[in-house]
DNA sequence: AATGAACTGAACTGTTCTGTTCAGTTGATG
DNA sequence: CATCAACTGAACAGAACAGTTCAGTTCATT
């Protein structure tokens, strides 16, 4: 059962007269159920057979709904494609706004590092990229709204971890975006490209945290400042 | 015209009478003639439509020939497709095995570097690689063989480079392989991506440049020695 | 019990797709 | 001139496709 996104949610306290009233509200507007199952098996089909491989009546199979029901919702298949693409990356985007801000410089640095790294490997972001760059060229849209949820909102979490360690006098970065995208970049170092390219189809913690500790280490290089570059190695040299 | 690809070469020096012999076994098997035109709209079709969203009669309809005639070919749409990368991605390795051997450390970072970038955002590259990553999960060859025309190509090309820095005292490169990685990450940095995600359409000199100087900044901060560096840093600032 | 909105299932339209077939054309060769 | 292989053009089969239609069902509300 997926979750219902609708306002109303179901706390389990109250009297069961008023969560009739409730399930009334739920079933009257639906609002989310029927859409969400929709969307669900929308999202899978299309991100594993791409836009043009993806037929309509598999997506009603999957999500056990009728052909009427979808072009109910949906104007047709591209509107369809656009909603999956849109509340997907939305959820990208909500995953990496959850950079801890309280840290270390090297804290946060290195649980940047994991997290993005380990974001890209995952199954789930393989595909959604492999489809938004599969489909850019055709959908301008479907490229800007990736684009959006990840270049830009990577962008800002990272600034803002460089502008306290610049504050604290760990690292000088003029050109914070840049050098954003430049760490972005190299947390995508081999792992990354041969999992896109099916030359591996998993990449081990110990692989990872490689990866990890080659990008801080080459960024740190560059950026770190002579008294910060000593601690952020010590940091490092801990990472398994 | 494109080149036969028949064994048999015609050298001009030879008698007109072999001449004829030769012209006619090279008309009798043309191996090439209609081959090369099927597979350069092949080429043209699905690099801009994708495998699904490429139709074989609009292929046969820009190949100038006909349908009948690329089935003698190929045994199936999907050969076809896998003949046009396979081609194509030889061609790009070719491209890329042209970095040149005896300059400066210096020098030979740069030049691959200008070419590693403007490689990257050239229209036919964005293509292949748009292409490669949307049909890597269905066809694993297809991966194989780009990911061995990009990555194996350049990393050979670009440990070689580190090697004789490394034997003139310019670079200490544990992980050759893995720092050559590093280094074409970092090249593709911001432009590769506006342009992938329809964000941008070109990418002027001095923006491709900027990445070059920022990308080898951040490599010889880790990998440089230290008498290298300034020299680094003085071949970096003549980069207009 | 009546209402009405959401939904279903299945048929249907018209298009497009891959892959096959075949009678006939071309053009070089012996 | 006769031959032979490559090729053409056009039709064809069989399947899949997006999107529409509609009679009938479900079910909370009144």
């Amino acid at each position: 059962m997926t979750e219902t996104t609708t306002s109303v949610r179901r706390p389990d306290q109250l009297p069961s007269q008023v969560l009739h009233a409730l399930d009334a509200a739920v079933k009257r507007k639906p609002a989310g159920r029927k859409e969400d199952q929709l969307l669900d098996a929308a999202e899978e089909i299309f991100l594993s057979h791409g836009y043009a491989g993806a037929s309509v009546d598999d997506i009603v199979l999957r999500a056990g709904i009728s052909k009427a029901t979808l072009y109910k919702y949906f104007h047709d298949k591209e509107s369809l494609f656009s909603a999956v693409i849109d509340r997907r990356c939305v959820q990208q985007r909500e995953r990496l706004s959850a950079l801890t801000t309280n840290a270390s410089t090297e804290d946060a640095l290195i649980e940047g590092g994991k997290m993005a790294v380990t974001f890209m490997v995952s199954p789930l972001a393989q595909s959604v990229y492999r489809t938004c760059v599969a489909e850019a060229a055709r959908f301008p849209h479907v490229g800007h709204v990736f684009y959006l949820s990840a270049a830009v909102a990577m962008t800002k979490q990272l600034s803002a971890v460089f502008e306290r360690a610049e504050a604290a006098g760990d690292l000088v970065v003029p050109d914070k975006a840049f050098a954003a995208n430049q760490l972005w970049q190299l947390a995508r170092s081999v792992y990354f490209y041969e999992l896109m390219f099916q030359v591996r189809d998993n990449v081990s913690q110990n692989e990872r945290n490689h990866v990890v500790r080659e990008s801080l280490e080459m960024f740190v290089a560059r950026y770190g400042t002579e008294s910060f570059k000593p601690r952020m190695a010590e940091a490092l040299a801990k990472l398994s």
